[in-house]
DNA sequence: GAATATGTTTAAAT
DNA sequence: CATTTAAACATATT
C-alpha cells in the first residue's frame, strides 16, 4: 500500500495525533518478525511518551522518551488504523495510549516488520539525495532506469508506483540503461523525483486530513491498471521490469 | 478459478 | 564479481 508519500503523511498524522501521549499498553499479535522478544518490546515501550513520528525511506519510525526508536516497515500491504470498537482484524502491534486512543499495524499477509532501534541507514533517502550524488549514482550503471530507482540499497522510498510516475513526469523511458542518460535529462529525473513526490505528500496530506487512510492514487498520471491513456491523452502501455508491472508512454525517451 | 497486487529477502541462474 | 530472475510470503479483489 504505502509508499513514501503515504508514509511521509501518515508520520505527521501519527505525530499530531498520538504525539506527546504515553504509551499505556502495547499488544503484540504477531512477533514472528520482531527483532527482539515481545516480552522485551513490550518492557522497552510501555509507560514512555511517544515523542515523535517520522519517516525514513519507506519505514515509519515510532520515537519513544528521548532516543527509543521502535521502526516499522509496512511491506507490500501493510495499513496503519485508528482503532475504534470493533478489534483490527490481522493486527500485527497494538499501541493503546493513556488518553485511550490508539492505533494498530495490521498486515493481511504478516510480513509488516517492527525494528526495535533499527541500525542507522547509510543509503539516501529520495529526498535528501542531492544531484551530485544522484549523478555518481546512474553514472556507468547498466541496469535499467526503473529497477535503479527502486533498489533500496541505493536510494531509499521510490517503489513500483512512484517509480512510473517520476519516469514519466521526467520524459525518460523506464526502460533506459542508467548510465547512457544524458546530463540534461539525469538533471530533470532528479529534479522529477523532488517534485513527484513532494506533489503527491501535498496531494495525500491534503485529503487524509487526520484520518489514517490509505490508497488515495487518483492523481497517478500513468501508473495502474485501470490508466488507458494520460490526461494528456497519450496511450499508456504497460511492461514487466523486474517481475513487476510498469506502466509508461511511447513519449518517454529511451535512452540505450 | 485465474491473474494480479504497493516490497523484500534469498537462492539460483546468467 | 555484477546482475537478473523466480519463488516465497497470505489474502483480497477483479
Amino acid at each position: 500500500m504505502a509508499e513514501l508519500p503515504d508514509l511521509e503523511v501518515f508520520s505527521q498524522i501519527l505525530t499530531r495525533r498520538y504525539g506527546g501521549s504515553v504509551l499505556e499498553k502495547l499488544e503484540v499479535i504477531e512477533s514472528r518478525k520482531l527483532n527482539v522478544p515481545a516480552k522485551a518490546l513490550k518492557a522497552c515501550l510501555e509507560g514512555h511518551k511517544l515523542s515523535r513520528v517520522i519517516r525514513s525511506g519507506k519505514t515509519i519510525q515510532l520515537v519513544f522518551g528521548p532516543d527509543r526508536v521502535l521502526g516499522i516497515h509496512l511491506m507490500l500491504r501493510g495499513e496503519l488504523v485508528a482503532l475504534s470498537s470493533a478489534s483490527p482484524r490481522f493486527a500485527i502491534l497494538i499501541f493503546h495510549f493513556h488518553s485511550g486512543e490508539g492505533f494498530a499495524v495490521v498486515d493481511m499477509q504478516k510480513q509488516a516488520t517492527p525494528t526495535l532501534d533499527p541500525p542507522s541507514a547509510d543509503v539516501p533517502d529520495a529526498l535528501e539525495l542531492s544531484y551530485s550524488a544522484f549523478k555518481k549514482l546512474l553514472s556507468g550503471k547498466k541496469m535499467v532506469i526503473k529497477t535503479l530507482l527502486m533498489d533500496q540499497k541505493k536510494l531509499r522510498g521510490i517503489g513500483n508506483s512512484y517509480g512510473d510516475e517520476i519516469l514519466y513526469h521526467a520524459g525518460i523511458s523506464p526502460f533506459s540503461i542508467a548510465g547512457k542518460i544524458p546530463e540534461d535529462s539525469v538533471k530533470q529525473l532528479h529534479k522529477s523525483i523532488h517534485s513527484v513526490l513532494e506533489s503527491a505528500i501535498k496531494k495525500i496530506a491534503g485529503e487524509n486530513g487526520d484520518e489514517l487512510r490509505g490508497e488515495l492514487r487518483d492523481f497517478m498520471e500513468v501508473h495502474g491498471a485501470k490508466i488507458k491513456n494520460t490526461r494528456k491523452g497519450e496511450e499508456v502501455i504497460s511492461d514487466k521490469i523486474g517481475g513487476r508491472t510498469s506502466y509508461y508512454t511511447r513519449s518517454q525517451v529511451l535512452f540505450s
